[in-house]
Parts: structure tokens; sequence; C-alpha cells
DNA sequence: CGTCAGCTTGATTACTTTCAATTGTTGTGG
DNA sequence: CCACAACAATTGAAAGTAATCAAGCTGACG
């Protein structure tokens, strides 16, 4: 089965608004488009993997992306998701290094390619942009700190409160305002949190147990989102 | 008792070649220059809390800092160090925010302190600069993101080896060669690992035991590195 | 030389992982 | 449309790891 590439607009006419290119020129733009390939990949696929030699930036147009890390014994450790308007592969660009992390779709996704050159090109010549990229990258140090806050010091019951809530904030809910808008497997809940599936399914089913979420077959519903905070013991 | 602050050159003086800054033209400098206070700390004393407001960058022209952050019942986590030509809070800054970690002087130390406008004009103006700041940044993010999947996946004797060559790759050897340039208390080594003071006395007496490092006084010796990297579970 | 902070040790408890076995779900080819 | 294979979720029991609690110890310093 082969699967054809959707229809990606030039980053000229992109118009998501979101999106971190918007403010560029259209010279520069048309620049980022040059060579640009649009690229689907279904659920499960891999978009590069750890070690890869970097060959561009993804912008991801439309869909879901977990990032994450091998670590012992070859365990997978996410570090972070990218949605629909979100850049992968920025920070092993910028530093001239290989992939440090997996990328692969939890959802079907389209993602542009904007190879390596042009890019680099851009940013070198767009001062305001670099300055983007540096409120970009500290932030998302910020994020890589304060998850590692939380890795090392809390339990796994707080872990898995605090991953759904990650969820939630970055996908968001479904139209009836409870259920996550994306579908992850327990062991992908178990990477976030950085423990076990069988863990993961024991703290799920201790919170639905509870009435604090609801597990319906793949759908996950917050119930009751400050008593998750609580479990979370975060105080942000 | 009052400390007083040792003469510290401008930074158009500094001739630390190592430096971040060192590329600048002088008028660059100077404007970094422009109200610049250098500062001294004692010791165990705060250089700023996470949670400040920010009021500029600060280099260390000489010493040692650990940046913290609280965790759970405010136990400490360390996230990194700065040494000698190494500069603290630009993240804060750069995204405009307040201090993410709190600075404590593990050692007498002096440091410049940068206002934060002379800083921020100097990298507006500066795209070369910007890009240092990108790479910089880019690194710390390779780090922590590194360091959060080994907390998340490794046993405390992991953790605890690799703490141990984080300080001989951060701080290096005396002159023996195998003297860790750096005292630490074992509760500073627990909070790098993210465990208790208890357990890393333990495993560190385990390793003094198996002879791969001495325990004398507050010196630790690093007498087999490779079993080091070993026990670490690195594959980097 | 008393005090305080840091260091050490032992015993107990709690939390998580691991291992093993079973059930449920889903996509696919016949 | 069914049956099967492959994957995902679940559950229980046992084993291991690390935290907690409690109590001494040690060394630096005024």
């Amino acid at each position: 089965m082969k699967y054809k590439s959707k229809e990606i607009p030039s980053c000229k006419e992109c118009g998501k608004t979101t999106h971190f290119f918007c403010h560029l020129n259209d010279s520069e733009k048309e620049q980022l488009s040059l060579h640009k390939g649009g690229n689907f990949f279904k659920k499960g696929q891999t978009i590069f993997y750890e070690g890869n030699h970097t060959f561009g930036l993804f912008c991801v147009y439309e869909g879901a992306v977990k990032l994450s890390k091998l670590g012992k014994d070859g365990k997978e450790q996410i570090v972070r998701f990218a949605k629909t308007g979100d850049l992968i592969g920025y920070r092993s660009l910028l530093n001239q290094e290989s992939y440090q992390a997996t990328a692969i779709a939890i959802e079907d996704t389209y993602v542009c390619l904007i190879p390596k050159g042009n890019f680099l090109s851009v940013v070198e010549n767009n001062p305001a942009l670099s300055l983007k990229l540096i409120k970009l990258l500290s932030n998302d140090l910020k994020n890589a700190e304060q998850h590692l806050v939380d890795v090392a010091q809390k339990t796994v019951k707080e872990r898995i409160a605090e991953s759904l809530l990650v969820l939630k904030a970055t996908f968001g809910y479904l139209e009836d305002k409870t259920t996550l808008n994306i579908h992850v497997t327990r062991a992908e809940i178990a990477d976030m949190a950085g423990t076990t599936t069988e863990s993961a399914i024991r703290t799920l089913g201790q919170f639905n147990d509870e009435g604090i979420i609801s597990l319906t077959g793949k759908k996950i519903q917050l119930l009751n989102e400050a008593a998750l905070i609580r479990q979370s013991n975060s105080f942000d």
C-alpha cells in the first residue's frame, strides 16, 4: 500500500496564523518553500530516528507527533509532543548535530520538510527570527527542566496525573470539554511519566475508580481537573 | 562581617578567552560594562532565588555556582552548574520571565552583573551573538533532555555514578588527575541524582568499597573512570 | 570544648517493578 | 463476514529498590 501526499500549500499560502514563520516576508517564505517537501506519515510511522543525520526542519501541517529518546534497555522516554503548527528538529539543526530524539506520528500526520540549508540561511539573515527561536528554545528549556524535577521527585501517581494534564494542555478536549483530543496507549502514558505500562494502568484504574477520570476504550475523559492537579502535586 | 568586592575589570579588559562575549567589538563590550556590578558571594550564599524578578545577566568571573529548582516538599533538584566563565540567568532574561532556578555559590565566587537592558540591547543589535545564544540554548536543552531520560529510567546507583562523572566533566581534577576539583556535600550529590542523602551516602560507600572511588573527608577521588562509566550505564 | 552541620548506619516500611498469565481489541486476508 | 494474528490492556503475586525514621558519629570552628 502506498500513501499519497496531501496537497500542501507553499509557505507563502500556508495561512496558519499560529505559525512560527507567519511574520516572514514573501521572499523569505518563498525561500523556505524552495524544494520544500510535503509528506504524509500514517499513525505509528517514524519521521526520523535519534542519531540520524539532520536533513531539515519539519513543520507539522496537520497531526500529532511524539518525540522520544531511548533510555536504559531501549525503553522509550517521551520528551515532548508536537501538534499542528509546531516545528520539529530545529534544536538539532541549530546545533549542527544529528537528531537527538525519535519522532513518531501518533496520528495520521502531514508535515512539510524544509531543507536544512534553506532554513539556516533564512535564520542567519533575519535577526527577528533568531530572537523568536531564542524564545522558543528558552521555553523548551524551561519545560524540560521542570519536567526533570518532576520526574526526579514525584511518585508514579503524581506523574501520571501530570501526564494527563500535559496531554490536555497540548491537545485539548473534544467538544464535550472532558474527553482528551488525542489517542495515546497506556504504554505511551507510561513513557511520558517514566514508569512501566503496568504501573500506568494501575494508576489510571485508580483514578477511574475514584471518579477523577473515566476510561472508555481509548477515550480518556478528565472528569475532575482540580482533583488531578491536586494529585499531581503541582504548585503552578 | 562584610565582604569587599574584588576588583573586577570591565568587559573590555576581561581577557577570559573562553568567554561568551569575547568576539564582541570594544563598543559593544563597553555597553555591557556600563553599570556593570562586580559582586562577591561567599560559599553558601544565594545569588538569586527561583521566582525573583530578573535584574540582569551574571557572568561567573571566578568560582562555582549550583542552579537548583525546588520540587516536592521543598526538596532541591540541581539542574546544572556554572563555573568560571559561564553565564547565569540568560534563559530567564531572554524569555522575559522571572528566574526559574535558584543560584547558590558552592565556592567563594565573583560574578559580574550586567543589567538586563544592556544585555538585551546588545543581543538585539548583534545577530552573531543571537546565533551563539541559540547554540548555547540548544546545547542546554540537549543536556536537560538527556538528564531527564537518565533520571527517569536509571537506578540510584547509576545516577550517582553519572553525577560523579558530571562533576568531573564540569570542574575537572586537581593536579593529581583523580581528585575532583570541587567540594560538594553528600546532600548535593543526592540533589543532583534526585535521591536522598542517605541513599547517596550508601552508594558512594559502595563505590568506595569496590575501589572505584576513594573518599577522604571532603575529597572525592575517581580511581577508575571506566568502571564509573560502566556503572552509570551510559552509552555515549 | 561545646555546638552544629554534615556524615554514617541500621531497621523498617512503602512503593514500583518484574514476571507471568489472561482477556480484550483491531486490522487483515481468506 | 469470520477467524486469526498481533497488539493492547489488565490483573495478581513475588521480588527488589529506595525512602523513611531513628540514632549515633565526626570534624570544623568560634
